[in-house]
RNA sequence: AGGGCCUUAGCUCAGUUGGUUAGAGCACCUGCAUGACAUGCAGGGGGUCGGCGGUUCGAGUCCGCCAGGCCCUACCA
């Protein structure tokens, strides 16, 4: 074995063994336990998100196959319709052609073949991850048989109503041409301006004025609403304005939707280019005027020097105008919130068009249900109230997209305008009734790719069909995601779930937080503060990541910043930590789902513990591998106090271990096995069993009881470890296991460990805590004297009752090991005390002779801070315990445990006080 | 506008139903090439738990108000 842990070469060789020989595949056993991955976008690429998600899956996933569960873990891509036809179209663009130019079969051709290139980027990057997804189910949302699953949903619903075509205001993405939904809009505050317009009244003297942030709208205004109690304006209700440049009249309406407070109290309709205003227009029966074009340029709707104008010249046209006519009122300053579409980053249009619907209404009541009843439980609790508030005021879901990338809607059309949905045009025509004389012509447009998305955890399981599968591992058993998609994603499987095969989708839903920057900046590529965790596992060169991090940018400008930042944060680069220290760093973070600032000291912490664990496995292995210990025959052993001890304490880790991941607290999870493998199996046990194994006294039954117990407990917590450490696991156990007496081909199809009362041994547990108060009270002396750990010691004991006594007598020679000490001797009660440095363990004194080691004056300022303490502690004590509602008033058992403390704390004063006094008067 | 979350050591974070002297890692200081490990060992320092008030014998923990930070939803033209 290396000296120190080398994770690349390990990490590959492992994978590779596992997937080629389908340890990822269910094994079997009475209960299933399933997760679907969520699927990423199928041309990405992993980013800290997807590490952190899939490290939690994927604990998940090994804990549950190592208990013994049927386990699966689905894995599969998302076909991500408008990223993908984006990034196509955008290559396209480079060649000087648009996919227009192409035609929809020639591009949809050229996207496949960009999915076949990069689509396995992100599939062989969670391979780095040791993510053990079942990779021979793996599946594709434009599969054929999930694209099957999503044709027959869209007819059944369809056909029961819960699909419906109708011409509504959409979200519009004027660059990407197609219609969003209200989730793919995002909303910031931006700086902007709000015209007032003065729009004269038809027939009588003056004017109303309006204000609009969007004064090109004004070419689509087909009334001005005020509030029916505003006094300002009661009497022109029912009269008319001119709508200047357009010498439209148009009336002035009464409508409660108005604010009398805000601006001037009239606000202008346009009923086809904004959500309010449509929805007041129906109420007033208002015409719908559009004035604008796919591209969102004025069309001829409008006055004729408007049209053809993008939408952006077309309202400087239109206040140069309104200001020429003298109907500018004034322009102020104003903040607005601007919906831009979260792909293209434009401004989005309320358009006018005809699409597609789910009712979500109507399936949203069992869906709303489901989590109120306890079928579905989401992990933090509190993320079920955000599903609510969302799910109870749910809208319609606008499910089709102006793209050729996708699942093509199943519907066609006649020359009048009329459409018949099925499975295919012939299918149509039969069921239709419709002659050969008849011409039919397909949607254009596909279906949002949530829809396919909101199938995923039966249709990766053949749904329609009522396969050996789905029957075994749907519901499934977790959902692990982020909070961003709760109603992208995670409403909508429920609801379809429910719809579809009156079950859930899944029975929790764990939900975890963003990894951030150090800096708690959400990571991005525009801000350059992305790591890629493929760096954080093999390393990069500062130069190679500068590189990466300002190529491809989409505003050049920001490359000095960018570079300058990183130069700071990570002058050497990154190193190389390794895929196990990296999960671990993972879990370290995840307590209850809140966001992670992902801090490279935390890695490299987590690099060294897989060091240790190295290095311990090592050291046992040296002094196990060609010796008997006792696991393959019967021959008799004797196991030590430290033996017995450590048996114990991995039993209670193993506890706590199940414990925390059955509430999903990972953190808690890893806490206990660091804290046990470095701080007690490490420290402390592997420092006690070499005083078994270097003394040439001991023996062999006692040797051999160590070695056993040094192996054996090692096996355990390798196995403990392996769902967060898999390779450092196994690369170990391969050697380990055997030795421990197990046989098996790998770890991750090892039994997981149960906790196991019988081995707990209080008694041991008690013993060993002496033990190191002793040792830490000889060490304290040491290390605040400067004596060298090489320097042994003379120690005398003083007070102390049987049970010190007998412990001493039991266990000096850890004692000697461990505290370096030559000789310990007690002295009787009348001994003149020499002077010394005082430790104390309890009412044991341990005192370490001055004689040529010890400076009095560190000794007197040792003491004084020490007796200052437990004065600080006494005066609390005293205060607490004189308090008669204390003593009346709280539990017995807590007023006791005061009362022991002080005395306690009293006499180690008193002890202390008289050392102190002793070493002055020298 | 409504709702939620967060504020604990220099930094990143734990802290179950209120009950020892509030913990860990990193960083810091001191000593150390000891036969698993210097990616290490041993010892040490460091916090009035954002502020104010309340409930309680007792509050980091429960309640209210305030300050600061983050997020979600809805959006007033």
């Amino acid at each position: 074995m290396d000296k120190t842990f080398q994770p690349t070469n390990i990490e590959t060789r492992w994978y590779q063994e596992w997937e080629d020989k389908g340890y990822f595949a269910p094994q079997g056993g009475e209960q299933a336990y399933s997760i679907m991955i969520p699927p990423p976008n199928v041309t990405g690429s992993l980013h800290m998100g997807h590490g952190f998600q899939e490290a939690i899956m994927d604990a998940l996933i090994r804990y549950h196959r190592m208990s013994g569960y049927n386990t699966l873990w689905q894995p599969g891509t998302d076909h991500a319709g408008i990223a993908t036809q984006m990034v196509v179209e955008r290559q396209l663009e480079a060649q000087g052609i648009n996919r227009h130019d192409l035609g929809r079969e020639k591009f949809i051709e050229q996207v496949w073949k960009w999915k076949e290139k990069s689509g396995g980027a992100i599939t062989q990057q969670m391979r780095r991850l040791g993510a053990s997804l079942d990779w021979s189910r793996e599946r594709f949302t434009m599969d054929p048989g999930l694209s099957a699953a999503v044709q027959e949903v869209f007819i059944r619903l369809y056909r029961e109503g819960l699909i419906y075509r109708g011409q509504r205001l959409v979200n519009w993405d004027p660059a990407l041409h197609t219609a969003i939904s209200d989730l793919e809009v995002i909303s910031e505050e931006e700086q902007g301006h709000m015209w007032h317009f003065k729009y004269p009244l038809a027939g009588a003297q003056g004017h109303l004025i309006v204000a609009t942030t969007r004064p090109e709208t004004m070419l689509g205004d087909c009334a001005v609403a005020v509030h029916p109690e505003d006094e300002r304006y009661a009497g022109l209700i029912g009269s008319t304005v001119m709508l200047p440049l357009c010498d439209r009249e148009i009336p002035i309406i009464a409508d409660e939707y108005v604010d009398r407070e805000f601006g001037t109290g009239c606000v202008k309709i346009t009923p086809a280019h904004d959500f309010n205003d449509y929805e007041m227009g129906r109420r007033h029966e208002l015409p719908l005027i559009n004035i604008l074009n796919d591209d969102a340029a004025i069309n001829d709707n409008a006055p004729e020097s408007y049209r053809g104008l993008d939408r952006v010249e077309a309202r400087q046209r239109v206040i140069a105008d309104m200001d020429a006519l003298g109907f500018l009122d004034k322009v102020v300053d104003h903040t607005l919130s601007v919906p831009r579409g979260d792909r293209s980053g434009v401004v989005i249009e309320p358009y006018l068009t005809d699409q597609w619907y789910v009712d979500a209404k109507k399936m949203a009541t069992p869906a709303i249900a489901a989590v109120e009843n306890g079928d579905i439980q989401f992990v933090p609790k509190q993320w079920e109230n955000t599903y609510f508030a969302w799910m109870r005021d749910i809208q319609d879901w606008c499910i089709s997209r102006q793209l050729w990338w996708g699942h093509r809607i199943p519907a066609w059309y006649d020359a009048d305008g009329n459409f018949y949905v099925g499975e295919s045009e012939e299918a149509v025509r039969k069921d239709n009734t419709l002659g050969d004389e008849i011409m039919l012509r397909q949607d254009e447009d596909v279906l949002d790719t949530w829809f396919s998305s909101a199938l995923w955890t039966f249709s990766t399981l053949g749904w329609p069909d009522e396969t050996e599968e789905l029957v075994t591992f749907h519901p499934s058993s977790v959902l692990v995601t982020g909070f961003d998609i709760i109603f992208f994603w995670v409403a909508r499987m429920i609801m379809m779930a429910l719809h579809l095969r009156q079950e859930v989708p899944f029975h929790t839903v764990y939900i975890h937080g963003l990894v951030r920057d150090s800096e708690g900046q959400k990571m991005s590529k525009s801000k350059g503060n992305v790591i890629d965790p493929i760096d954080l596992i093999d390393g990069i060169e500062l130069d190679e990541l500068i590189l990466k991090r300002t190529s491809g940018l989409m505003q050049p400008q920001l490359a000095t910043k960018i570079e300058k930042s990183t130069r700071r944060q990570f002058p050497n680069g990154i190193a190389s930590y390794g895929t196990d220290a990296l999960r671990f760093t993972y879990y370290s973070l995840a307590s209850t789902g809140r966001d992670i600032k992902f801090d490279i000291g935390r890695i490299e912490g987590y690099r060294n513990f897989c060091n240790k664990i190295w290095n311990a496995a090592r050291y046992v292995l040296m002094n196990c591998e060609t010796e008997d210990c006792g696991t393959q025959t019967d021959a008799p052993v004797e196991l030590s106090l430290a033996d017995r001890w450590i048996i114990s304490k991995v039993q209670e880790t193993t506890a706590e271990v199940a414990r925390a991941v059955a509430n999903y607290r990972f953190d808690m999870a890893s806490q206990a096995l660091y804290e046990f493998i470095w701080n007690e199996y490490c420290d402390w046990y592997l420092e006690l069993s070499k005083s078994v194994l270097w003394d040439d006294n001991a023996s062999r039954e006692a040797k051999r009881g160590t070695r056993q117990t040094l192996i054996r407990v090692l096996e355990i917590w390798l196995r403990l470890l392996h769902p967060m450490m898999p390779f450092i696991t196994e690369e170990i156990w391969q050697s380990v296991g055997p030795l421990a007496g197990k046989s098996g081909p790998t770890i991750m199809l090892q039994p997981y460990p149960e906790p196991n009362e019988h081995d707990i041994d209080l008694r041991a547990n008690e013993n060993i805590e002496w033990l190191k108060l002793v040792i830490e009270g000889v060490r304290n002396i040491r290390g605040e004297m400067n004596i060298p750990p090489g320097k042994e010691l003379s120690v005398l004991l003083r007070k102390g009752d049987e049970n010190d006594r007998s412990r001493l007598a039991k266990n000096s020679q850890y004692l000697r090991k461990l505290a370096k000490i030559e000789t310990i001797e007690w002295l009787a009660k009348d001994d003149d005390v020499p002077l010394a440095a005082t430790a104390l363990a309890g009412e044991l004194e341990i005192l370490v002779p001055m004689a040529g080691l010890i400076d009095k004056d560190i000794e007197i300022a040792r003491l004084t801070r020490e007796i200052s303490k437990l004065e600080a502690d006494l005066t609390r004590l005293q205060g607490k315990l004189g308090n008669a509602a204390f003593v009346d008033k709280a539990p017995a058992a807590v007023v006791a445990k005061e009362q022991d403390k002080m005395q306690t704390q009293l006499q180690a004063l008193t002890t202390l006080q008289e050392q102190l006094q002793r070493i002055r008067d020298i």
